[in-house]
DNA sequence: AGGCTGTCAGCAAACGTTTTCAGCGCGAAG
DNA sequence: CTTCGCGCTGAAAACGTTTGCTGACAGCCT
């Protein structure tokens, strides 16, 4: 069993050697309520004397809540997780909130962590399919604030998401009629995450909008820039590489793009590559990453306020909040290259 | 103000439905102590058709204790934190507590946040260099257990670090006098971190030992890719590029590569590069990254430990724990190359 | 039968706050 | 001189647990 946490000076300390009672310094300590300036000056002073802080674990009993939001990922290795974090975490310390996170490493075990998490939060914000189902609506059936972050709609389920289909019909289409490529690849997982999934739909539908038939299946593999270098060597192993990849993310992209330089291959003349996100690192190479814009940032805000509104007032509807993308050509794709 | 948390049965609904005391239910809630299965089949049964579970607030309140590990770190994007961070939830867990990660993102007003984090948890753990002088000493002597992590020691506080200065010198010597190499600069910024200043230090070391003069001064750019790929493109707009650099981390070092392969240079046949911490993605690229193994998972642990067995057993002596590192030559230094 | 031991369960005190309610003193209004 | 209202303060009840102590009761040994 833990240690006892710090023992700091209590309220009844302090009341007791300023001379008052316990509700005074409470109301002190927190600027509110009516306290003459006589005794006020007296209670700071004990105060800082002992450099006294309310006790995080009385109030929050007194208060029945914790303060805190909790928000739940697969990892949080990357710019993409990296930047949703840092705006819904400045939500919440706007509005006065811890924010506990938690990463599943999409363990088994995930799920006792998941109530564990739940347990200690006022709100839980959930990154849509890194949960087994049935566990979120066990949470909300339990009356636990929760928003999904990134994930297909569902009902009674407040969710915030960024557009992937249309953009990424748009972007395919412009690989396959702009450009004129015949073979192109979709490299990432449909099955990983809703993402992933709403991307290859748009892949897929952007194949038969321009006529170019069933595209060839995705290309599985993970998120990380190491998945993207390790694609394309399998790929070239196993035959003439495509024209062009549309990857499912700027990391992989570039892993790709890597891999290919490292061939001896130029892109995009030799093979185009384009990304998803439109990270820091997309507008460097040579090249430039013709890749999609989504706003990370505002992802994890827009999700924060819904969870905070949702705990603030019980009531809330459904609601799916998508957030608009923005198609971003630069010359990975092929353009400005003198054809 | 916050909603009230979900309101649950308590102790007392499930005590009265099973017309037993509330301190019958607890032992049985938690599976200590005496009690005859009679009264635990009746008492158990009442708490499942309930679903209860014991409030974490009053828990918490009763035993003094947040079940809470608290790490501060400047941010959490990329492989190295995702590590370490990972490596300490995998010792929290297995000791039953939550974590709390705080990222400062380098702000200003980070100290109130550290505060706050601090009365949330039962040990933090920081890592060294991203709070401001005083504030880790005054927290320490208010009497929270605290554990430095990849920090400079200090006298009272207990510090896990890998070793950087030896294993620098070593890869430092390597390029100079097993390369020949004779302009190498350094990649990096020793203010930004005790890391990275130790790596420095055994940088400018090894030009001593080699007999090589003082080196050039380092290129302080920060630790991501793009900073790398930026740096290299800033070198050669300012000159004849160095024949070697040694990055201080291999996010940068990947960067760099990039920018070298897109301005056409061959690695490490025209620059060699060499990274830090071995991330997967370094032994990928066609020349493999040369750089040094550490084991950041383990520090995360090693943090962990340390942090948890403070707050178990009060005193602890100072204690300056450094792991071990390793150097990994692969390609991108020049060996393997036909001199 | 009487004492002893051991099992089981409840009472009540803590834990450190917030917040409601009532009371007190005092000046102003009637 | 009452009465009212207002500003200030304190007592005490929550909040939901854990845990030390006490007592009832049963069985066993002398």
């Amino acid at each position: 069993m833990a240690r006892r946490v710090r023992r700091g000076a209590t309220l009844q300390e302090i009341a007791q050697e300023a001379g008052v009672s316990v509700a005074t310094v409470s109301r002190v300590a927190r600027g509110i309520g009516q306290v003459s300036d006589d005794t006020r000056r007296r209670v700071l002073a004990a105060i800082d004397r002992h450099d006294f802080r309310p006790s995080r674990l009385g109030r929050a009993l007194a208060e029945r809540s914790h303060g805190a939001l909790g928000i739940v990922f697969p990892g949080l290795s990357g710019p993409y997780y990296s930047e949703v974090i840092s705006g819904f975490e400045e939500e919440a310390v706007h509005a006065e909130m811890a924010v506990i996170i938690l990463g599943t490493h999409l363990l088994r075990e995930s799920g006792e962590l998941v109530r564990d998490t739940a347990a200690r939060v006022d709100g839980l914000a959930v990154m849509g399919g890194v949960l087994a189902d049935g566990l979120v609506e066990r949470l909300r059936d339990r009356g636990d604030p929760i928003v999904q972050l990134a994930g297909r709609p569902r009902a009674g389920l407040p969710t915030v998401r960024t557009e992937n289909v249309a953009v990424f019909d748009r972007l395919t289409r412009h690989l396959l009629s702009d450009h004129g490529y015949e073979r192109v690849r979709f490299l990432g997982d449909p099955d990983a995450s809703p993402d992933a999934a709403y991307r290859w739909q748009g892949f897929a539908q952007a194949h038969r909008h321009a006529g170019a038939g069933e595209p060839a299946g995705p290309v599985r593999i993970g998120l990380m820039q190491s998945d993207g270098y390790i694609a394309v060597s399998r790929l070239q192993a196993a035959g003439p590489l495509p024209r062009a990849l549309a990857c499912a993310n700027d990391e992989t992209a570039i892993g790709a793009v890597l891999a290919l330089l490292d061939m001896g291959l130029r892109v995009p003349q030799d093979v185009a590559v384009t990304g998803f996100d439109d990270i820091p690192m997309a507008g460097l190479p040579a090249s430039g990453l013709t890749t999609v814009h989504q706003p990370m940032r505002e992802l994890g805000m827009e999700t924060a306020r819904l969870l905070l509104r949702q705990i603030e007032n019980d009531t809330q509807g459904a609601v799916d909040r998508v957030l608009e993308t923005q198609l971003v050509i630069r010359g990975s794709c092929g353009c400005g290259i003198p054809a």
